[in-house]
DNA sequence: TAATTTATTGAAAAAGTTTTCAAAGTAAGT
DNA sequence: ACTTACTTTGAAAACTTTTTCAATAAATTA
């Protein structure tokens, strides 16, 4: 067995506290900076830890203690390219509290929600972010009668009484939609993602509260079919024949196969056609004409969640249980207004 | 306390044994699938288990047999969009054989890794997978003081004996430039990015042999100083004054940032200058024209490091240390050649 | 000096599982 | 009916920590 001290003698806090001629009691309390312990017997407990090269069994912690210092972290496996920068935030904030960070992904099948949630409980997390991106409302409510606490992290959730940090897309796209419509434009089309139901589902009251402040009503979904793989192929067909004043799209990758759909089908940008990328991304800056795009601060996403968290475990009630953080739109060489 | 069954009585192996009548013993048998329990009783425990809701404390599993079924994951912070395959990779193989990640992220700093070790030791993790992108001899000299298996992931390692899953770049450049030279072409350029030492060295070593292969010299490293954040900004300014046969990149962000700078300067791309980037992505195809690139089997990078690490907790010694993968060279609308 | 308080320590229980070893029960063979 | 062998079960120790409670030692007060 690989293990960790492989042919040496395991050091535990019995050896320590053998090595020291204290009790275990008196080690542990060293271990916690238990002010209790008088200061020449510290001396004498701390030199045989560093002799003995002793650290603490988190796991034996943990079971004494009731509580593992891990908080599950549950993301769609699609979709790391956005993550990125939430973990960062999560990871840095983590550290500064002490917590460990376990990571779950799902996939798309239902039962894989109970399975993941299964294993949560195994291993007895202190608590869970989750990534409600590409949740199902058949996925929330399985998180949701689970009694651990939980922090949604992404966009705005619909179940009562969860604790959540979010984007506010609906306000974004609503925003904009009013923008357009104002300035005249009436022809405005969204590239759907099937990949983001609920996600989706945002966006849309968004545009429609748009449209119908302006009594009129949204119609312009435009839906990438299930056999193609690949966005571009179908963009790419479908801009022979269409042409709109704005197309917005969800992601960056999808905003640049329309950038090269409708670039190589004669349709400039922006002079005929104004695009705009919702979720913007480093990538949104680097194509020309770069890609207006909504500023969304996942880092801080993913801090504030954390610390959220952090908070949530010490009290054991928090006041605030939403919070909002806010995107900014960019307005960069894709759109002329 | 937000614990796991607020209010309700917590439920233990105690708990199912009482309500079904047995010792405790029993239950962990039925619980590990151990065939000698009498199948009257096995289904009586069940019973037991469903109307409790029991689910084992992995806690108590870890302590008792010496194991946590937890691999430690451990990646730079920075580089996340590179990861994000690897990650899927790891998790798809992880979830086969029941192991669970806990993620760990390294910054700059020189004491951090031996913090992340601590951290480590203390988490009582079954083994640790490393990506080195970024490490340096120092960090990979700390980390090889370390007792438990251990995987490195990415590229080449130096360290002797260590297990390593990689691709190899240093071959991949060489091929390259060998092909390059032979065309004729003389002025190649590499762009230099401090952030991956390591990584840098491996691609210049192959350069260096391609060179020699045909007694010249290499002698292009172009390197973006430290005072521009943005690497765009600076290749602008660079590439008014120079003009090269073939530019070479790390990074897709790079070869855009190339793409860009080159454009914008008058120097089309392919006709005056070819452009390969080396680490693949996505996004490489999705900008005009397509950026010559090696594929980087980084999905299967991930999934095999970590069958790799099942394996060596299974059996206590591994025949192979070096597992290779190989990228593809794609040739696409960059290079002339 | 004796009594009282305070500071420091240790013994033992508790956390929730696995596993060994012995005991009890059951079936088979004579 | 009586060994013998095998199947099934349970009691108890082990894993490594924290924490309570009681005991001892030291310091203070009367």
């Amino acid at each position: 067995m690989g293990t960790l001290n492989d042919g040496k003698k395991k050091v535990t806090i019995y050896s320590v506290a053998h090595e020291a001629g204290v009790s275990l009691a008196t080690v542990s309390r060293v271990i916690n900076d238990s002010s209790l312990v008088k200061e020449e017997t510290r001396k004498r407990v701390e030199a045989a830890i560093v002799k003995l090269g002793y650290r603490p069994n988190a796991v034996a912690q943990g079971l004494a203690l009731k509580k593992t210092t891990t908080i599950a972290l549950v993301i769609p496996d699609s979709s790391f390219l956005y993550m990125g920068k939430i973990i960062n935030g999560l990871l840095d904030v983590a550290k500064i509290y002490k917590y460990n960070i376990a990571l779950h992904t799902t996939s798309s099948s239902i039962s894989e929600m109970s399975e993941i949630i299964d294993n949560i409980v195994k291993s007895r997390a202190d608590g869970v972010i989750v990534y409600n991106d590409c949740l199902t409302e058949n996925e929330i409510a399985i998180l949701n009668s689970f009694s651990t606490p939980m922090v949604y992290i992404g966009h705005k959730i619909k179940a009562a009484d969860a604790c959540n940090v979010f984007v506010d897309y609906k306000k974004a796209l609503y925003e904009l939609t009013d923008k357009y419509i104002q300035e005249g434009y009436k022809d405005i089309v969204l590239i759907q993602d099937k990949k983001n139901p609920m996600m989706m589902d945002e966006l849309l009251e968004g545009i429609d509260k748009g449209f119908s402040k302006h009594n009129m009503k949204f119609d312009g979904l435009v839906e990438i079919p299930e056999n193609y793989h690949n966005s571009y192929d179908y963009l790419n067909e479908y801009f022979k024949d269409n042409k709109h004043q704005l197309v917005i799209t969800v992601r960056d990758s999808q905003a640049m196969a329309v950038l090269n759909a409708c670039t190589e089908n004669g349709i400039s940008i922006p002079e005929e056609t104004d695009l705009v990328c919702v979720m913007d991304s480093r990538y949104t800056d680097m194509v020309r004409p770069r890609i207006s795009s909504f500023f969304i601060p996942s880092y801080d996403l993913g801090a504030l969640a954390m610390r959220v968290m952090t908070k949530m475990l010490d009290t054991d009630e928090i006041k605030e249980k939403e919070y909002q953080l806010s995107y900014i739109y960019k307005n960069k060489a894709s759109t002329k207004i």
